[in-house]
DNA sequence: TAGATTGTTAATCGATTAACAATC
DNA sequence: TAGATTGTTAATCGATTAACAATC
């Protein structure tokens, strides 16, 4: 379906686009050329124009620009209309955040449910997410085909749920654990969230 | 200090190294190639010398790196030797799964105080991490200096807060808000956690 | 129409990779 | 010493920026 390879900059540009687009949205804001945007975001003109030129034309000459327009087409190109639906994976105080305070479906994502070990929670609800044993999981994969399982598991488990996940059939893994998940040999993506490095980047920073 | 201008996606690159040497450590070995390292981290030998060479000579011809020394350099550059000091905004679900599970010391931070306006926290301490109101925040960073505010507060007050915090002085801002904070002016550094730009470039890359 | 702004091609810049003399 | 591996310089590759004809 996708024509060229897109680089991997340009990917993470998109998700950032979206959310300025959809502020620009919601701010009524109807329509905005390259340069405005570049100005906003700190990127230049040029660089927004070459970007969106790897999925199409969006923009019209002497206009810009329409920005609900570009907003959905961006979206499908991420793929937040494609009925995607995730789980997470352990419900400790990581995963119950994410539960209760992410909101998942505003980045097209359906939270389908959650899986822990510790019997206090499992067969509770959260913020209307049904919490089942991780014993079980095989089990719903088969029934309930998932687009993505978020990791947030101790870190002795890590690699052993990833690669039951992976056994069932998600398509992607969103990793909180520290671990580095080594999944050559599957297509299965990981996208890792390492907060740790992020923390030491800024430390570097700030160390002048 | 610095010599020259160290790029980005090599900043990048220095956690990691970071991470690997101390697993590397950790499992009892004491010496490594950059070959070697290179294909255990899916890098070039070539980048992780160039890398590296941007900081010193931490290696020895014939022999490669001691992986102790090497990781003492790279916790060295990324500053978790410097007695940096963090205190985090917002105690809700977010605030406290970091206060309670994210390990500031292995980054060489050390988390002093959480601020937060609910009743129920203020003046509880959490995880050794005392809850402060937030109306105290100024008073307290007067008499305590502090390298990094951890942004976990609701939208509607975040850039208030980071306002706030950098009149007290911090130096770097760790920010798990959706907000794009726009420091131009003061010379704090913004590190940006965005859960739902790392969700969506996922979603991007398992749609095909 | 005239002004504005696109999409795209060419030029520049920076980052990664390759090569190799130095040397442990 | 001989083999291995560094640090660094040069070559390549890719990403960003500039320029401009096309056109709304």
């Amino acid at each position: 379906m996708r024509k060229q390879k897109v680089s991997s900059a340009v990917i993470r540009r998109l998700p950032r686009y979206y959310r300025h687009l959809n502020e620009l949205h919601l701010s009524g804001t109807v329509r905005i050329s390259s340069s405005a945007l570049g100005k906003s975001m700190g990127l230049t003109a040029s660089q927004i124009r070459q970007d969106l030129s790897c999925f199409g034309e969006f923009g019209q000459q002497g206009y810009g620009y329409n920005v609900e327009k570009l907003r959905g087409e961006i979206s499908d190109i991420l793929g937040m209309n494609s009925g995607h639906t995730a789980v997470v994976l352990g419900a400790g105080n990581l995963g119950r955040a994410l539960i209760e305070n992410f909101h998942f479906e505003l980045s097209g994502f359906h939270l389908a449910a959650a899986f822990d070990v510790a019997p206090g929670i499992v067969g509770t609800v959260m913020s209307g997410v049904p919490i089942y044993h991780i014993d079980t999981l095989e089990g719903y994969l088969a029934g309930h085909p998932t687009s993505v399982g978020v990791l947030t598991v101790p870190r002795r488990v890590a690699a052993e749920t990833a690669a039951r996940l992976v056994a069932g059939g998600v398509r992607g893994l969103w990793n909180f654990t520290n671990i580095e998940l080594d999944l050559r040999g599957s297509d299965v993506v990981v996208e890792n969230v390492h907060f740790a490095d992020s923390l030491l980047a800024l430390s570097y920073m700030i160390s002048e």
